[in-house]
DNA sequence: ATGATAATCGAACGCCTGTTCTGTGTCAAG
DNA sequence: CTTGACACAGAACAGGCGTTCGATTATCAT
C-alpha cells in the first residue's frame, strides 16, 4: 500500500475523482456510484472512496445527498457544454496596440469578469474554441467597421487572411489598430471598411502591416442607455 | 382505481412523469428513483411506474440503463439551462413592416432554423427571456444604427421607451422601419442614429410613430467573407 | 355477454449502493 | 521509542432501488 501524504488542497486522487465525476455526469446525465468511482480511479475500497468524497465535500468541491444512491454532484457552476467561455484580453481602439498572440496557444483566465460566454450553436460546429479571444471596444474609432464603443469582438489569432475576411490589423507606421475587411490586390493590400459609404485604406505590400486576428463574431449588449 | 384508455401519444401520467424527470434533474443533477417518481406523480406501485417508463422508452422519450439505480434520462437534446433560445421571427429592413407583438406574450417556434441561442450570462440576471424575439437584418438600411446586413437583433416587445434606449420603430408616414436611440423632447421625438456622424430624425409628437420593441443585443457572425 | 387487452396494484425478491467498523502501514512530532 | 494523525484496505451490514410475479379492475371489440 502506497500513501501520499496530505498536502494543502487537492491531491492526485482528489483530482482524478473530480475529473471522473464531471466526465461521467456529462456522458450519462447521472453521477457514478461509489463503486464505479473506485473502479475508475484505482481505489479498491468503498470506504476510501467515501473518505475522499467526504474531504471533497468539506473543501466545497462537491455536494453529497446522504443515503441516496448516486447522491453526489460537483459543486457550483461548471462549464456548460452548451456555451464557450472566451477570455476578454483587453480593450481595442485605434491607438491601442493589439495583443501579441500565437495561433494555437490557449488562453487561460480565471478572472470571471474578463470573459464572455457564447452559445456554441452560434459557432461553426468544428470550432473547438480553445484559441478564441475577445477584445472590448473603447471609443468611436471602430465605427468604420460598424462596431460601437462597448462592443465585444471575438477573434481567432491569425497572421494571414483570405480575401473578404475581417481582420484586426496593426499598422506600425501609423501606430494604429483597425478592424477591416482584408483584400490582397496586385501590389497592395486593401483594407475595406464595413460601412459601405466609407473609403478603403490601401497599404503597399512593402509597408508594414501586422494581422493579429480574424473576427469571428461581434456582440453588442444594449445594457446602458445612450446619454442625451 | 381509475383508468384512462391508451391513446396515440402521451397520456397525462406520461407527461407528468416527463415533467418531473426534467424538473428533478435540473434541481438535483441526478435523476429520481422509481419510488420518487411514484410519490410525485401519485402512482402508488413501483411496477406501474416501471410500466410507464417502459412505454416512454419505447416512444423514444427517455433512455434507461437497466439494473442501475436512477438509470433514466430524458432522451435527446433538452434546452440548456445556460442558454436561451430566442425565436427569429423574420427579417428587418427599412421597408419591411415590423411584426405585431404584445408585451408579455411568449413565442413558440419549433423550427430549429429560426432561432438563436444566447448565453444567459450575456443577459441581465433577472431576464427570463420568455418574450424575447429576434429579427435578422436584410440589406444596408440599418447602417445608421451600426447594424449590418446579416446581423441578428434581439429585442423585447415594447410600445414605449425611455430616453437613450434603442428601439425598433415603425414610421407609418414613411412606410419605414428603423432602429435608433429614442429621446423624448419638448414637443417632438428624436430618433438618434448609433453612428455619431449621422443626423437624427425628428418626429412631431402629433405624427404617428409606433415603437415595436427595445433592442437588447446585436449579434454579428462573420461566417462568410465580404465579396470583393 | 364474452374474451382480450390495457391499466393498475401490492408484495416479494435480489441486486445495487452507501455506511460503518476494525485493522494496518506510514509519517511527523515529542 | 512512543504517540497521534492520516491514508488505505477489506468485510459486513443495512438500506436504497429496480425487477418480477400474480392478481384485480376497467375498457374495448366482437
Amino acid at each position: 500500500m502506497m500513501m501520499v501524504r496530505k498536502s494543502k488542497g487537492l491531491g492526485e486522487r482528489h483530482q482524478r475523482i473530480l475529473d471522473f465525476l464531471a466526465e461521467y455526469q456529462r456522458e450519462n446525465k447521472y453521477p457514478p456510484s461509489i463503486r464505479e468511482i473506485g473502479e475508475k480511479t484505482g481505489i479498491t475500497s468503498t470506504s476510501v472512496v467515501n473518505y475522499y468524497l467526504d474531504q471533497l465535500e468539506k473543501m466545497g468541491k462537491i455536494e453529497r445527498d446522504r443515503r441516496i444512491s448516486r447522491g453526489v454532484r460537483v459543486a457550483g457552476p461548471i462549464q456548460s457544454v452548451d456555451t464557450l467561455r472566451v477570455p476578454i484580453l483587453g480593450p481595442i481602439a485605434a491607438g491601442i496596440p493589439l495583443p501579441e498572440l500565437q495561433p494555437g496557444v490557449s488562453f487561460v483566465t480565471d478572472n470571471e469578469a474578463h470573459a464572455v460566454e457564447i452559445a456554441r450553436s452560434l459557432l461553426p460546429a468544428k470550432e473547438k474554441g480553445d484559441n478564441l479571444f475577445a477584445l472590448e471596444v473603447k471609443g468611436d474609432s471602430m465605427i468604420d467597421a460598424m462596431i460601437n464603443d462597448g462592443d465585444i469582438v471575438v477573434m481567432r489569432p491569425a497572421s494571414e487572411a483570405r480575401n473578404g475576411e475581417m481582420v484586426a490589423v496593426w499598422l506600425p507606421r501609423d501606430n494604429e489598430a483597425t478592424l477591416k475587411y482584408f483584400f490582397k490586390e496586385k501590389d497592395r493590400y486593401r483594407l475595406q471598411p464595413a460601412n459601405p459609404t466609407m473609403k478603403p485604406i490601401f497599404i503597399k505590400k512593402t509597408d508594414p502591416l501586422e494581422i493579429k486576428g480574424k473576427v469571428v463574431m461581434v456582440i453588442r449588449k444594449m445594457d446602458r442607455p445612450l446619454a442625451a
